[in-house]
DNA sequence: AAAATACGTCAATAGTGCTGACGTATTTTT
DNA sequence: AAAAATACGTCAGCACTATTGACGTATTTT
């Protein structure tokens, strides 16, 4: 049964394969351990990955409604809807009725979720500020645009919604 | 109940709290997207993220072991053995006994196995590419060594090990 | 008054990961 | 040769995140 699947291939894929395997696989260890600072302070709190993107959003856009958190996070009502509802009964974050509209919750963060979110946001902000030691403002540039390129348009949509990110800040194209 | 926890905090984090939250932000969305173009093509086989990762490094350094794997994913034999079945027994990855230690078990992808790497890398090369489409071979340079600045230093020696990356290729510092 | 919308929730399922425990084959140490 | 360590596989149970589908309620729009 073991080789019924045919003989094994010995040989690695390398660059000329013509795959850019250089920057897959930096990614994928450069996201991998820059997700693992917060991961650490979550697990002190029972917390996932899940409720540290609905906290760090809920800081960056206070009073955003449910269906915008959804529409940032890209996932389904029912998944939000239990880590939500741990961040409201933990007191990091509250629903407000929307004022125009009642049917709305707007949510915000209380102090402590803000405290917490900033305690999240700081290890990866360390780690980017360490990571940049030697890096002119060309260069930071360069890998800002490189990073925006990478993303989806609709996805750049919402990025550009967040305060402090100067819509069309892309300097490419 | 809504209020019980203190007051909403109405004002956005921004970066005047010392937080570098573009690159944060810009990180989050780009390896989501990152991800969405081979997670499709998972689907079509019924796999998750995790076979992609198993399969990557397969791929990349045919002949490992499992202990090595365990290594460079750093997850527990647990979680890989249900991965690694699957990949077994649809035949994209094949064990051989190790020649000299026979309680190792060899890694190698099958023909098979080798052109769904490629199929899942195609697309991840293809955005890295044209996210590049502007750039010179400095910003590139600036890109690569951010990066793997963003990396632990254990990742690192994990890097260092694959097939066509200059160990010590860092420039910076 | 009827239809649409915003949200919450119940139920079932999948994928990935964990810890702990145990078994087997093989190699190393004593 | 016997004992200990190693490499691996597996069973069992649990946690977190995410999914789809269905239903209910309050509120707004038509």
């Amino acid at each position: 049964m073991n080789d019924r699947n045919g003989k094994p291939v010995r040989t690695a894929i390398t660059a000329e394969d013509g795959i850019d395997l250089a920057i897959i696989e930096l990614f994928f260890f450069a996201y991998r351990d820059f997700t693992s600072d917060p991961d650490e302070i979550l697990a002190d709190y029972g917390f996932g990955r899940a409720h540290h993107r609905v906290l760090h959003f809920v800081n960056r856009m206070p009073g955003l409604n449910v269906a915008e958190l959804l529409d940032v996070l890209k996932i389904t009502k029912q998944s939000l809807s239990r880590v939500l509802k741990q961040l409201i009964d933990t007191g990091h974050v509250l629903q407000i009725q929307g004022p125009r509209d009642r049917r709305q919750r707007e949510l915000y963060p209380t102090a402590k979720g803000r405290s917490l979110a900033l305690a999240l946001a700081r290890p990866q902000s360390r780690r980017i500020h360490d990571a940049l030691q030697a890096t002119d403002a060309a260069e930071r540039g360069a890998i800002e645009m490189f990073l925006k390129a990478m993303v989806n348009s609709e996805s750049l949509a919402q990025i550009d919604k967040l305060p402090g990110n100067l819509p069309g800040g892309d300097h490419g194209d």
